[in-house]
DNA sequence: TATTATTGTCACACAATGTTACAATAATAA
DNA sequence: TTATTATTGTAACATTGTGTGACAATAATA
């Protein structure tokens, strides 16, 4: 069981969503500890690193082809605490007998994931009581240094937004350019101008532009789009 | 000995050095082997992981303070090729036992370092005949997945280069105009208009003019130039 | 003193973006 | 049926950034 996997390697994924107005991430929380964390997982002997992801989060949120990106990797001695780990041990009345490895130091490689947040309810594991979404401004204290790491993870997916196709991966198939533009003012936690957004996004040449959504408001109604497949 | 370092953990690193018109990264020849590599190491068990990569450069290069960045992990099951490890040790005449661990499954954590070519005299290490600057375009066959960890390092760069100054550290301190426009074209692999590289450095506001310098040569003398500092 | 090669800078064209304005339109109210 | 309201799609203009070419300044040589 425990020699299954790598020793001294783990991996810990930002899980991003977008509902209301804001943007959300998946947070953890272990039995009786009152510790929260990021949802992460470990790499089987015989298994890639990026498929030891991909593994992970099709626990947590039941999906296949999530959109997902390698940012950093966090290897620090002042990661290393034993003493928390063994609190979640014993919190779940394991024997410590066959879970020495988890009580040594790890390295950890950190990914960030963006998913439509219809399309999941989130799953928690054997060790933890809830897997929730929790706006990115109003996280509980996370342990080790996973509040780093959410940090890491939204400067890099501010500085990608603009090259990789990110926006349409929070949302819906199909959505208007309100909405889009809300997704992207929510990561860049800034006011963008209506007009040189739509304009900027329609020049890109990645939409597609579908009928309109009518929504009984009293006003002019707008178009749906969906981004151009690769 | 084998105990001091994290097993399945090691780090490579991508030393870029500018000489003549071209951008060159270090390699390592093992002895008798006929395998090139990249500069790397392994993590020490009280060590934070960018220390450790501290400490092999230093070890490679002399320099202290290296501007340094780290910018992918690299996991697939695929790099695990215990042969060539073997072969490494057993051209060096070691005793197997106390090197196990070197011929298991290994995740490395890349870099790149940018430095001053002339502050550099290469130092091989125990297990190697050579540490040598190669062009970034005849870099000799490279072992395991070497050759795609320089592919992603230069693609970084290439992304990193107008955001961070990248173009310093690869110079002396004072340089010309034309000196740091041949740095972008040789990372870029294009060529630039003089003006407008001139026009933009300028208006950047990260440079300090200095005096002229005077070659001998029968035209106008250029300003020298350097970064103000952070 | 004229010549040569290179540098620093300007001028113009064109592209991208910030900013404001306005017509089109979906539902409601008169 | 028509006016009203809120929001959308787009055009217009200003500002900024970059591509491109031209030109005067200048360090050494002929």
């Amino acid at each position: 069981m425990a020699t299954e996997y790598l020793n001294h390697i783990a991996f810990d994924s930002v899980v991003f969503g977008f509902s209301g107005q804001t943007l959300k991430i998946l947070i953890m929380e272990y039995h009786n500890t009152g510790l929260f964390a990021l949802p992460g997982g470990f790499v089987q002997m015989d298994e890639n690193l990026n498929d030891a992801v991909k593994r992970g989060l099709k626990e947590r949120t039941g999906l296949d082809n999530i959109y997902l990106e390698q940012f950093y990797t966090f290897g620090d001695v002042a990661r290393y605490q034993p003493e928390i780990m063994a609190k979640i041990i014993q919190a779940n009345e394991l024997e410590i007998n066959g879970w020495e490895w988890l009580l040594e130091r790890f390295i950890s490689v950190a990914y960030y994931a963006l998913i439509n947040y219809n399309d999941v309810v989130p799953q928690p594991d054997a060790l933890s009581d809830s897997c929730e979404w929790y706006p990115v401004n109003e996280l509980p204290p996370l342990m080790l240094d996973h509040a780093e790491i959410v940090a890491k993870a939204l400067e890099t997916l501010r500085t990608n937004l603009d090259q990789k196709l990110i926006g349409g991966n929070l949302l819906p198939e199909r959505f208007t350019m309100q909405e889009l533009q809300n997704v992207y003012e929510a990561i860049l936690d800034t006011k963008l101008h209506r007009s040189a957004f739509q304009r900027k996004l329609l020049a890109s040449d990645q939409l597609v532009r579908h009928e309109k959504r009518f929504t009984g408001k009293a006003h002019k109604a707008p178009y749906l789009y969906s981004f151009k497949p690769l």
